[in-house]
DNA sequence: ATAAATGCAAAGACTTTGCAGGTAC
DNA sequence: GTACCTGCAAAGTCTTTGCATTTAT
């Protein structure tokens, strides 16, 4: 996984403000800290989270407008939804492509995987049932190093 | 994906009963009957799905007994739960090894998929990541060649 | 100006839990 | 007989929704 360097992460929080203006989206300053959030996030968080980070800034932000901010930017494609954990969804903004992750059942980590030929398989699934592929989730669920020392 | 004889799926069933008694789990009638529900399903049942068919035979099992049945089955290995959808987790009881699945995000359609190559691509991230690996997902989402035809 | 977004609170969906009574062993 | 299991209802989470108010454009 190639590193992220700040600059491009400007560069995306730009492009993703470009697409939300050009169709017609309001930028609103929850919005704006909610992508802002989602992007600067360097792991995988859930509502709940973005929503704690953004009060710091703006603190009258509801968390009914955080799921539907982050809705919305899923919907558009911006941002990825992961979909597993205990306390609520988790959310990927830092790489819309879906992509492995191993996740600590103890802990919660989370951890990014990389797998060349993922989008082979797939399209190779999508070759053999018909199906049009939107997206695909591959998640492999263990128990950490750490956890385990200490378990 | 090889066919599922009713032989093989009885033979399943009296093994699950045989590990979960050797472990000094009592067989209820209502564990009995949620087993052979799952067993039976062709499809990637929910836990309401489950309840709504054990109630023909034993019209007093509570969801609640359900929902503990399923989580110890769980527990105990005989079955898998894929975590999605939406409207509950759904179970497959007919092959507890992970496998990947096509979802269609349109009508809900869920089919099993082949990759033999799976088990040697967990292998190696659990591997690189050093975790002890339990279990796995891979789910890849789209619209099933039916929806897409009426759609 | 006005259509869209926010924030609040209430409702919804799924799941878990506490406990009294029942039951497999 | 006893430890375990069931069923009920209540509570808990996460998420969505309706509507009056505010706001970006």
């Amino acid at each position: 996984m190639e590193p992220l360097n700040p600059a491009s992460q400007t560069d995306r929080l730009a492009a993703i403000l470009e697409r939300l203006k050009a169709k017609g989206l309001r930028l609103t300053p929850q919005r704006l800290a909610i992508v802002k959030a989602v992007l600067a996030h360097p792991g995988h968080p859930t509502v709940e989270q973005i929503h704690r980070e953004i009060l710091n800034d703006y603190p009258t932000t509801s968390l009914a407008t955080v799921y539907k901010t982050v809705a919305l930017l899923k919907a558009e494609g911006e941002i990825l939804e992961l979909g597993f954990g205990e306390q609520g969804s988790r959310y990927d903004g830092l790489r819309p492509r879906p992509h492995p992750h191993m996740i600590c059942s103890r802990c919660g980590e989370i951890l990014d995987l990389e797998l060349d030929d993922l989008d082979d398989i797939v399209a190779r699934f999508a070759a053999s049932t018909g199906y049009a592929v939107d997206s695909h989730r591959f998640d492999v669920f263990g128990v950490c190093p750490r956890c385990r020392e200490s378990g």
